[in-house]
DNA sequence: CATAATAAGTTAGAGCCTCTAACTTTACCA
DNA sequence: TGGTAAAGTTAGAGGCTCTAACTTATTATG
């Protein structure tokens, strides 16, 4: 919805005489309710308050936004661009065959939440019928995608190739992201004293060697799972 | 918080010329929130609304609760008490040895939150430093004894024993949870057509398999995760 | 059994909030 | 140069949560 040309204001009005258009209103937003979310959660964002601070009418957001949600979408989509640039830069570099390069990601996983653990609930708690503005989405499946393919890369390099990577990619991301969620809910008191890393990594690791193992004890085809 | 005598008015007062006193309004409040909860969500809730319903004034929750959020805290221990009750009622019966009672109580978790997709947002995503009514965590707790429980079982059967048996549940736990959040937050469109309980299923046996095969492997010392 | 204390309601309203309608200022383009 | 659309504005409706001060039941006690 209309770009916005972003031209910051030439000549003429020189010293602050605060102008009729804030020229770059939209990001203006965006970044602030991040900073407010960030601090103080969601669920105490209120758009009024940052227009105050920025200087605009509270009437001003919905020139940009259609209502508050769409906002609050805008800064889940960072945040999932955020997360997965995370990923990839912590996969970087390391060999798609082994383990390492999943569970470096997985590290940066629960690194990003914990971080940010409200953004977790700005990301994960949207409220479902809202398409989120489709680029969150966008984002987020990127982020699988690079799961995807370290399991690939993994399967190939121990001749696991009879499996739907997707089969074996859905338990990885599905751990990490519950481990992260524990974490952000602080559910893990239950369990206190545990190193998250260290059990991720064991964790993944044991699923490899157990799909292997499987893998072999059923001849190369498939496991039963009954 | 006085746990009130519900005394349901006793005669006099016969053809509901309503009386003064709701009688019950804090279990009715309850009720009511979780059923709007269920219909449309936890951010859509309105104690201003639940009240008209009930035909109380919208000052009378806050004999009961001290704010909004307390309401909702009690909605959300519920929710961990149907669903701890849920898991157990999966498991009854099943030998504790084998994994299968750990997968069933993984449908059944996966399930619960399936149907009350409301429910996961309330019950995850607390706002964290509100102690969301101890009631919830211990509720939490009590499911996740459940799991470590089967887990030891397992443990006994297969001999493995040399493992801290948190270490091994906290990634079963997280990872029907993050099945569960894949699911409710929808971002298995992603990974269309795959059945879950078959996955988890699967990645439940590959683990321990995995465990098994690595406690072999290293004479039955735990295993490097380097 | 009277009555004091307290629990569970009430009305009134302050002070937030989101969002809309109708108007104004500015930028851009033909 | 002048018209159009974008990006602001003010004003306010209608909602919400929660508080203060008051009233009506219920219960506990001397």
């Amino acid at each position: 919805m209309a770009q916005m040309r972003s031209s910051r204001r030439a000549g003429r009005v020189e010293q602050a005489a605060r102008p009729y258009h804030h020229g770059a209103l939209r990001e203006a937003l965006i970044d602030a309710a991040q900073q407010q979310i960030r601090a103080h959660g969601v669920e105490k964002l209120s758009l009024a308050a940052l227009c105050k601070a920025l200087g605009v009418s509270s009437a001003a957001p919905y020139k940009h936004f259609q209502d508050r949600e769409a906002l609050v979408g805008e800064v889940s989509a960072r945040g999932f661009r955020a997360l997965a640039s995370a990923m990839r830069a912590a996969r970087d570099g390391l060999p798609l065959g082994d383990v390492e390069g999943l569970t470096a990601m997985a590290r940066a996983y629960v690194e990003y939440f914990a971080a940010e653990p409200e953004m977790f609930h700005v990301m994960w708690g949207m409220t479902r019928d809202k398409v989120e503005s489709e680029a969150a989405f966008e984002a987020g499946s990127e982020a699988f995608d690079l799961v995807l393919e370290c399991v690939r890369g993994i399967q190939k390099a121990r001749g696991l190739t009879n499996y739907d990577a997707r089969e074996l990619a859905v338990p990885c991301w599905a751990g990490v992201h519950g481990v992260a969620a524990l974490k952000v809910g602080e559910k893990l008191r239950v369990v206190e004293g545990l190193d998250i890393d260290r059990a991720v990594e064991f964790a993944t690791r044991a699923f490899f060697a157990g799909v292997e193992a499987m893998s072999r004890g059923a001849g190369g085809k498939r496991a039963e799972t009954k």
